[in-house]
This record gives structure tokens, C-alpha cells and sequence, in this order.
RNA sequence: GCCCGAGUAGCUCAGUCGGCAGAGCAGCUGUCUUGUAAACAGCCGGUCGCAGGUUCGAUUCCUGUCUCGGGCUCCA
């Protein structure tokens, strides 16, 4: 018999009798690829491990550990769970079921408007557990479009698919009808579909993992409704989202992530340490802060208005109402009116809340005649805003309807506009880092298709601005194609957070627009008008999301900078409670937040609620304290408390940890 | 806004197959006076989210509504 000689990822030659498939060459390069293998990329696509190798092909086989197998992976284990639920519910139907980030879903209609709740996964896991323990194999057949309608003929979403995707020519918008179906077959006219046992095929484009068997490492973990192809006005499906890992320890690995996640729930932890809440009374997306979350709050609000006085900004004020002439003549009630509250009509004029501060710092910049000597000008104001988000995107701290803006908008002129930006990138990525952040992710945003105005060549203009201020700050960023504003182009920043999860904070914006709209003007050296450029900034973006976002990072430890009680001084007993206040206020006099918890409890307990509070210090007080002028001191995070701290020491390594924001 | 789910004491939750609800923690009072993560006792506390309907009777069943959670969409 004659033999094919395929590549391997290392350069090196394999040969293999024709007629081999790719698991077959798993087998010859070792058992334990063998059995990790779960799909192959030949010659760059990725195939089934069934595939028949032909002589000179580059082949891989991929397993587990790299993303494109636990792509199949999860896209097999959607089909277990397809075929779990359609084997559990007579009648059901199915429409689509991908891989996503983590794990994967799968959409399901079912008959008479049944539901599946979280109470019902347990069930539809175990059925997919017996699907796995059978250890079926899934096998691919391709067929005409036609013959795939015949085959699918009791399920209208797969019918659906068929159409949409296999039988429309492959010129026709070049991939773009939707790439999301896309996945489930084919192409070319042809259909393929998986089968992996006498009753259960799908519709899918593969590749999948050999045999059930493979799989395993997974957990449903809920339900929820989705739209079919997400247009509100089709049906609505129940969605099933899993979980699905190559091995026991990343999938228990995945769920401490999310109980981690869960820890650092912003809502709840705002709760527990007292910092906001969101009274029903109020309306969803409204906060009040309370004194603890309060005091953050200035901490931070002082912080950047000290940052912004150094960075040469001015500082202004605005109303949180304006007539509607302001807003027509912004655009915002062409462009953005679903998202404002709606107008209060008052002697005869309309009044909207602000969801924007731009136009009134507009209008400072407009009062009075400007030369280009006066520029930049930097306006900045922590501006509070109302926008009605749909109720259902409202989110805590991180998606309110009120919110407070850490805006600014610099007036310069067009020469003057890309080392602003670029000075902008350097401010905001410098301010972030001194609250801890230090992993950043930006996108740059370009003109959105429909909803935008001006000309493309200042969008250009703009949006390369941008981009250079990216590479200068050695900004790595995604593109987001259409992502802009309706008056220009942006940078988001995103920061990650001490788990890795990625935040949208600063935006800032390029905009030829507004000073059009409002006739902004400048006189520049060669004695004539011109047009100055505004570049919209948000820093932190609301301060209501930073601080969720910080809560989270810190898990609510704060840093002793931040931190609303620095550290709680405990007597031992009542008799040192005068011992305790001096402490107190000699702390105080430092400029610390500090509190006394006297000793109507039993220290322990003190202690307990006081590490619970999650304060930096805990300070100590008895006998020895008293006679040597010392402190206990509990520092959080460590086990063992230090005893005999001279309180001169404790007073000046606070001193130093705020300083530092350490 | 739409889909799914949930609302019981300040918090976390139990419970009532329809007969006016219970625990722990927190809070308050008293006793205890404490050297490092929960002293002891007592007390207070809920028109069971809200409004209708069905019923002799509704926290429980039905309808509507509000709020919250998950998702879709969107975004600072």
C-alpha cells in the first residue's frame, strides 16, 4: 500500500498509509494525544478527527488546551444538550446553539409555551450525562439544501437556517446575512449535519469532537429568553447557557472565577459596607449615597479636581435642566432623544434634563469673543446627567439613569488637536493607574453607518488623530468599526480589574460637529474667524461606575487613601477607653478617618465586625498601650496582630500609605 | 423596551397542599469589663412588594402593576 507523508506544526514529516485520517495520526504520534485529541486543522481549517488526510497536507491536532478545541468542544456539548432537550420534551424544536465565550448555549421553542426553569437544568444535565456515559459518535453527512429541508422538515428554525444561508448565493452580501447561522452548516449550497445516534441529528458546520464520550467537564448554569435571530419582533426562545471545559480542574476553576465574581458583586458589598443603596422609592438606576460611600466619593471627586487643576483645566458649572432650543440646536433631540427623560412643559417652554453636558459648556465658551491665543481652553465639570436607559439595561452603580460625568470638553484649534489627544491619553491612563488600575484595553470607534453627520474627510482627520495618540501611548486597541458617536469618532478605555474582568470607563471624543451647530468661533493670528475643534472627554466616565467598578476590583478593601474608615481603635476594656479617645484624636488631628469602638462587647467581637467592615487597621489599646504610648495594630490581611506599635510609627506608615495610595 | 425568573423582619432565608407567619444575624435594653474573627439574657421588629379578582376566608390561587435578578439590545 502506498504511503502520504503529511506536516506537522513542528515542520516535521509524518507518514501515514492512505487512507489515514487524522485520528489515525493522533494514534501514531502517541496514545495520550490520541485520546485528548478532538478535532484537526488541516492545511489551516479545522475538520473532524474522521477526515481523511491527503499526502502534503500541514496537519494539527488540536485538543483541549487550545481554544479552537474547546470551541468543539463546547459546540459538541450544545448538541448533547439539543438532543437532551428535544429527547425531554416532546414537540420542542430547536433553533441555534454556538460555542461563546466560556461555554456555549443552545435556543429552544417549546411546545405550548412551556418554560425551562433553573430548576429544571438537574434533570436535562443528568439526561446529557447518560448522552455523554453512551458514548455516541457524531457522525458527519452532507447533503443538498433540498434534501436538508426534507430532513429538518419538523423544525422551522432549521428549515429557516437552510434558507437563509445555504440557499442563497455566496456572493450575495459576501457572508454578511448572517454569520451567526452561517456557523451551522455548510455553505456552498450544501448542507452538512451531524448525527450521533438514531434519533438526535443537528444542522451544523462543524467540526465536532469524535464521540460524546470526549465530553463531560460542563454544568448548565441557566436559563433565559432570547429572540430568534435577536429581532425583537420574532419569537422568543428559551435560551440554555452551560459551561463546558477539557478537564475537571479548569471547569472547578471556572466556577471559583464566577463565585469570585460573586463575591465581588458590587451590589451586594455596597450593602454590607453601608456605602449606597437603591430605595425602590427612587425609581430603578437611582442612588443615594450614603456618609461611607459618601466619603469615597469625595476622596475621589477631590483627587481628580486636583488632577484637573494641575492638568490646566477650568473649572465651570451647569444646570441640570435646559429649554429645548439648546438640545435642538445640539442635535441631541435628533439623535438621542430616546434616551433623554422626557420634557417638562413650563411657561410655555419645554425643559429637558440633561443627559449631556457638552452643549452648556458650549455656550461658556461661546459668551465671549475667543482668540487662538486663548486656546486650548479646557473646561471641566463633574456634571450630573439623566438618561432614560431601557429598564432592563439599568445596573447598579454600573448602569444608572443618573449619573455624574467626570466631563470636559478642550476647545482648540485644529493644529492644536492631536497633542491635546495625545496629552489626553497620557492624563487619563496617568489618573487611572493612581487608583489602582494598570491593565488597559482601548477601541477606537469610527463613523457609525446611519445616524451621523459631517463630512468624511474631518472624520478622517479625526479618527487618525486618534489613532496616534493610541501608538504614542503604546495603547494596544481593537477597531470598532461604526462604533462612533453621531458627531465624531472615540477612544474607549476599558480597565481590568484585579480578576481580570474588563470595565468601559474613559471615553473621549473627537467632535467638528458642536461647534458648527453652535457657530464657535475664534480669531486666529491671521485676524480672521475660525472654527475651533472640541475634544469631549469622560475620565473616570461616571463616578457612580467607577466606584462599582473599584468596589469590585478591591473587593471592597479599599486602600488606605480610599478607604472610608481608616482604622477603628478598640479599648481592651472600659478603662482604656480615655486612653482610646486620645488615640482617636491625635489620628483625627492627622487628617485620619478613624473611629472608637468602646468596650461594651467583648474584644473578639469587635474585632470580628471590624475585619468584617474590611478596614485597613484595627488598632488595639490596653495596659501596655497606655503606659508606653503604643498601639495594637491589625493590619487586614494579616493573621498576627503587631503589639507595641509606638503610635508616632503607626501615625507616620499611614501617613505614607495614603501618600502613596499604597 | 422585550424574554425568563424572583419579591416573606434592616440582612440571609424557612414556611403556609387557602385558616391573619418563623429562624439566624443585625437593632434595642440589662448583666458582663474583656489583649485579637461571634459573652449571656430579655425585648423590639413583618397589612408575606402593591392593586384588583375568586373564596366564608388570600401571604398562599388568578389578573394587573411595581421593583429586583439573569439574558437580548444598548452604554459612562
Amino acid at each position: 500500500m502506498a504511503d502520504i507523508s503529511v506536516i506537522l506544526p513542528d515542520g516535521s514529516e509524518r507518514t501515514l498509509p492512505v487512507g489515514a485520517t487524522a485520528a489515525d495520526l493522533a494514534a501514531d504520534i502517541g496514545p495520550r494525544l490520541a485520546k485528548a485529541a478532538l478535532v484537526a486543522a488541516v492545511d489551516g481549517t479545522e475538520l473532524d478527527l474522521s477526515a481523511l488526510l491527503a499526502d502534503g497536507q500541514q496537519v494539527a491536532i488540536i485538543t483541549a488546551d487550545s481554544d479552537a478545541g474547546l470551541v468543539a468542544l463546547r459546540h459538541s456539548t450544545a448538541h448533547v444538550l439539543a438532543q437532551a432537550v428535544l429527547d425531554m420534551y416532546p414537540g420542542a424544536t430547536y433553533a441555534i446553539g454556538p460555542p461563546i465565550d466560556d461555554g456555549f448555549y443552545y435556543d429552544f421553542d417549546l411546545p405550548n409555551g412551556a418554560t425551562i426553569s433553573d430548576d429544571d437544568l438537574a434533570a436535562i444535565e443528568s439526561r446529557m450525562r447518560e448522552i455523554i456515559a453512551a458514548d455516541q459518535p457524531f457522525e458527519r453527512h452532507e447533503v443538498s439544501a433540498a434534501e436538508g429541508l426534507a430532513l429538518f422538515a419538523d423544525h422551522p428554525y432549521k428549515r429557516e437556517i437552510i434558507e437563509t444561508v445555504a440557499m442563497v448565493p455566496e456572493s450575495d452580501g459576501a457572508g454578511q446575512p448572517d454569520g451567526e447561522l452561517a456557523e451551522e452548516v455548510a455553505g456552498d449550497g450544501r448542507i452538512s449535519y451531524y448525527r450521533n445516534s438514531d434519533s438526535f441529528i443537528d444542522l451544523c458546520r462543524g467540526p465536532h469532537v469524535p464521540s460524546t464520550g470526549r465530553l463531560g467537564h460542563f454544568k448548565l448554569m441557566s436559563t433565559a429568553g432570547a429572540y430568534w435571530r435577536r429581532d425583537a419582533g420574532r419569537p422568543s426562545l428559551q435560551r440554555i447557557y452551560g459551561t463546558a471545559w477539557g478537564s475537571r480542574q479548569d471547569l472547578a476553576a471556572h466556577l471559583h472565577r464566577l463565585a469570585e465574581a460573586e463575591k465581588r458583586d458590587h451590589r451586594r458589598l455596597a450593602r454590607e459596607l453601608d456605602l449606597v443603596s437603591w430605595p425602590t422609592e427612587l425609581g430603578p438606576g437611582l442612588a443615594v449615597w450614603h456618609p461611607k460611600g459618601a466619603v469615597v466619593r469625595r476622596i475621589i471627586e477631590d483627587y481628580s479636581r486636583h488632577r484637573h487643576d494641575e492638568g490646566g483645566y477650568e473649572f465651570v458649572f451647569s444646570p441640570h435642566l435646559a429649554r429645548s432650543e439648546l438640545w435642538q440646536t445640539s442635535g441631541h433631540l435628533d439623535f438621542y432623544e430616546e434616551s433623554m427623560y422626557p420634557a417638562m412643559e413650563l411657561d410655555g417652554a419645554s425643559y429637558y434634563p440633561k443627559p449631556m453636558n457638552c452643549p452648556f459648556h458650549m455656550l461658556i465658551y461661546k459668551s465671549s469673543q475667543r482668540s487662538y491665543r486663548d486656546l486650548p481652553i479646557r473646561m471641566f465639570e463633574l456634571g450630573t446627567v439623566y438618561r432614560y436607559e431601557l429598564s432592563g439595561a439599568v445596573h447598579g452603580l454600573m448602569r444608572s439613569r443618573g449619573f455624574t460625568q467626570d466631563d470636559s470638553h478642550i476647545f482648540a484649534t485644529r493644529e492644536q488637536a492631536p497633542a491635546e489627544i495625545a496629552a489626553l491619553v497620557a492624563f487619563v491612563l496617568s489618573v487611572l493607574r493612581a487608583f489602582g488600575f494598570n491593565s488597559f484595553e482601548a477601541r477606537l470607534a469610527t463613523r457609525p453607518p446611519e445616524k451621523s453627520v459631517g463630512e468624511d474627510a474631518e472624520w478622517d482627520l479625526a479618527t487618525e488623530a486618534l489613532r496616534d495618540a493610541l501608538v504614542a501611548a503604546e495603547l494596544d486597541f481593537e477597531l470598532d468599526g461604526g462604533g462612533g458617536a453621531f458627531y465624531g469618532p472615540k477612544i474607549d478605555i476599558d480597565v481590568r480589574d484585579a480578576i481580570g474582568r474588563s470595565w468601559q470607563l474613559s471615553t473621549l471624543q473627537v467632535d467638528f460637529q458642536l461647534p458648527e451647530r453652535f457657530g464657535l468661533e475664534y480669531v486666529g493670528s491671521d485676524g480672521k474667524r475660525h472654527r475651533p475643534v472640541i475634544i469631549h472627554r469622560a475620565l473616570m466616565g461616571s463616578i457612580e461606575r467607577f466606584f462599582g467598578v473599584l468596589i469590585e476590583h478591591y473587593e471592597g478593601a479599599f486602600p488606605a487613601w480610599l478607604a472610608p474608615v481608616q482604622a477603628a481603635v478598640l479599648p481592651v476594656a472600659a478603662t482604656h477607653g480615655d486612653y482610646a479617645a486620645q488615640v482617636e484624636a491625635r489620628l483625627k488631628q492627622d487628617g485620619f478617618r478613624v473611629q472608637v469602638v468602646d468596650a461594651q462587647e467583648p474584644l473578639g467581637r469587635r474585632i470580628r465586625a471590624a475585619k468584617l467592615q474590611k478596614l485597613p487597621y484595627v488598632l488595639v489599646v490596653g495596659d501596655d498601650d497606655v503606659a508606653h504610648a503604643t498601639v495594637g495594630v491589625n493590619a487586614r490581611g494579616t493573621d498576627a496582630p503587631q503589639r507595641d506599635v509606638p503610635l508616632t510609627d503607626f501615625a507616620a506608615q499611614l501617613a505614607q500609605e495614603v501618600a502613596t495610595h499604597s
